[in-house]
DNA sequence: CTGGTTGTTGCATCAGATATGCAACTGCGA
DNA sequence: TCGCAGTTGCATATCTGATGCAACAACCAG
């Protein structure tokens, strides 16, 4: 544990919940400690990845996105209109991940899963219309 | 409907089921029929998307791939080591968008869902052991 | 046929996210 | 203290995708 993964892990647990990029991370780092290369923190968050440290998700966008993995499983749903991340726990996910690995011998992942749709609001704000 | 258009979609049909980038269809353009320019394979596919005959997923990398959209409705399971994709039937989802709906007032997008997870080879390679 | 208008393409170039090669530095153990 | 492994910073590359602009093609009006 170097001071520069301390300060990413810190700045990763300063917001629970929050899904910060990489880029994030480096800008907060920046601001907050030290000054830090930014290949360090995509060095650092790839490497606090593979150690299950950190958990990565795509959340519709191309960029990937960080939180610490000591919080409770859950998985995303990611509001296609206005970008809202909202947390579905991992139980709510049981009955498709037994269906699927009975009908298609695939274990969904206990990593993250990212579902898309339209939140409370937009789909209120939409009348339900579209999706 | 240009030249360059069907090129594209007869490129996407010629292969169904199978999930292209753009950078793979400019490639079999090139390659099989004439020069064509890239920006222009982008542009063609992202007008496709938007008028519903062809549809994106980003299948856990951080590209996008494309496929026709005529085909029934399906989501994609990734498994996260080999990198197969195989199709899940959108009414294996409807247990779950109906509680997600019930529970975050979410509604799951009938758009396309990806679901990551360990086929069914990884997973007995594996001994079912992790994820 | 001529000229204008609109949409599409190719080309060059840019932009954002991420990876990499390399040299400098920092322990830590022999 | 020396050497070595691991880590960092820096410069630069890569890969995906977007954009500004000029050339061209199709279409329609006069």
């Amino acid at each position: 544990m170097t001071p520069q993964r301390e300060l990413v892990m810190e700045t990763l647990a300063a917001n629970p919940g929050h899904h910060a990029t990489a880029d994030e991370v480096w800008q907060v780092v920046q601001a907050r400690y030290t000054a830090i290369n930014r290949s360090t923190v995509y060095r650092i968050l790839e490497l606090l990845t593979r150690h299950g440290l950190v958990t990565q998700s795509r959340l519709g966008s191309s960029v990937v996105h960080y939180e610490l993995a000591h919080d409770h499983a859950h998985h995303h749903l990611v509001c296609v209109r206005c970008r809202r991340v909202v947390q579905l726990p991992a139980a709510d996910v049981s009955t498709l991940r037994k269906r699927i690995f009975e009908r298609h011998g695939f274990r969904l992942g206990a990593g993250d899963l990212t579902l898309e749709g339209l939140c409370v609001d937009c789909a209120a704000a939409d009348g339900g219309r579209r999706v």
